[in-house]
DNA sequence: GTCTATACTCGGATAGAC
DNA sequence: GTCTATCCGAGTATAGAC
């Protein structure tokens, strides 16, 4: 019996991970999470009851990950407009680490979204305030603009996901250009869309 | 033998293409399908020869209805402005008629590169500028101004496609207020990305 | 803990009656 | 053209040796 095989675990939930946000839930193989991983299909069984715990594991992770990034726009020692420029920079370089992220989740959401609700729900839970309650509070204290607080966290999304999540179509249409990465740290995106957000909450261009 | 029986195909279709678009290719069960158009797994495979030729027919058609929209930017009787901004309207309610577009699209391209590229490219083949092009041409001529048409390009999807979708996600976090599918017919979405349009286009804000 | 071999199930496809 | 019944491969899951 050797002594080191904890990293087993490791492997899979690395190779399950590509695999089901790759692929989804349906689409995945379990051949192809023993293949990616290395190891022999009944050891998914061993480690991970079965196809469905496995991907739960998977998800949530994704879930609380991708939820956490948002941690900073709650931290009220910075103005409101700091903590979303710092947002932005944050989420662009998460997405470009994961860039399937956005995808995987929303997709697993549209399928089954009985299912997953709860587990937004026990997540947005242990926040005392959301963001769009932080929006709602900043417009009244005039710290920002009249501007509609969902309306704009949806256009802030826009930017900074969909790049990533289109990129399969950029690639294909712009012949492998393999655009938005070719710029390495996506640092025009990142300064594009704080112009936007500055000329959004201040009304000003820079 | 009945007389109106061509409507079979089109029923076929019209299930094929909502359970596709909901799951994707591997996804999605023939047995659904069937069931959604009332009628035997059989008959699919004797309208259909087999699931793949059934999807590709979705896919196809979905693919062509979606670059269709673009046709408007191409038009040169009208000032570039103009045409983007009739193309953001018309984009808009396209998507709101076929909210899992952009998603089916972008899913089954990132699964299988490689086969989809042909096709896109047959489609792009009949055109003879594409978007890039023109962009870069009015730039040159001082229409717009020194902006990057791609990032520009990029944003622009972002605002338009995003909201529906990351619909799924919105409608679990602000439990079913079914944003932005609030306003009828998207007109502050609409009116907003237009903004974005003109003032990137213009440097003006309006 | 890790493997091979195998059992079981689901779903796509076909045969054939009507 | 439409149905029922059935086949068969693919893929998940388990048994059991090492």
């Amino acid at each position: 019996m050797k002594l080191k095989d904890s990293n087993t675990e490791e492997r899979i939930m690395e190779a399950a991970k590509a695999v089901f946000m790759k692929y989804g839930l349906y689409g995945a193989r379990m051949q192809d999470i023993a293949d990616t991983a290395k190891i022999n299909k009944a050891l998914l069984h061993y480690y991970f009851r079965n196809k469905e715990k496995l991907f739960d594991q998977v998800f949530d992770g994704a879930l609380s990950r991708y939820f956490e990034q948002m941690e900073v726009i709650h931290d009220d020692s910075l103005p409101i407009l700091e903590r979303i420029l710092i947002y932005v920079v944050q989420i662009i370089d998460f997405l470009s680490e994961y860039p399937q992220m956005s995808m995987f989740i929303i997709k697993e959401i549209s399928i089954n979204e009985k299912l997953f609700k709860e587990k937004v729900h026990k997540i947005k839970r242990n926040k005392n305030a959301n963001i769009l309650t932080i929006l709602e509070k900043s417009r009244k204290f005039n710290e920002i603009p009249d501007i509609d607080p969902v309306l704009f966290l949806i256009h802030l999304h826009s930017l900074c996901s969909y790049p990533f999540l289109a990129a399969p179509i950029f690639k294909v249409i712009t012949e492998n250009s393999n655009i938005p990465f070719h710029d390495p740290s996506n640092l025009k995106l990142k300064q594009s869309v704080k112009d936007y957000v500055i000329y959004t909450l201040t009304k000003k261009s820079i």
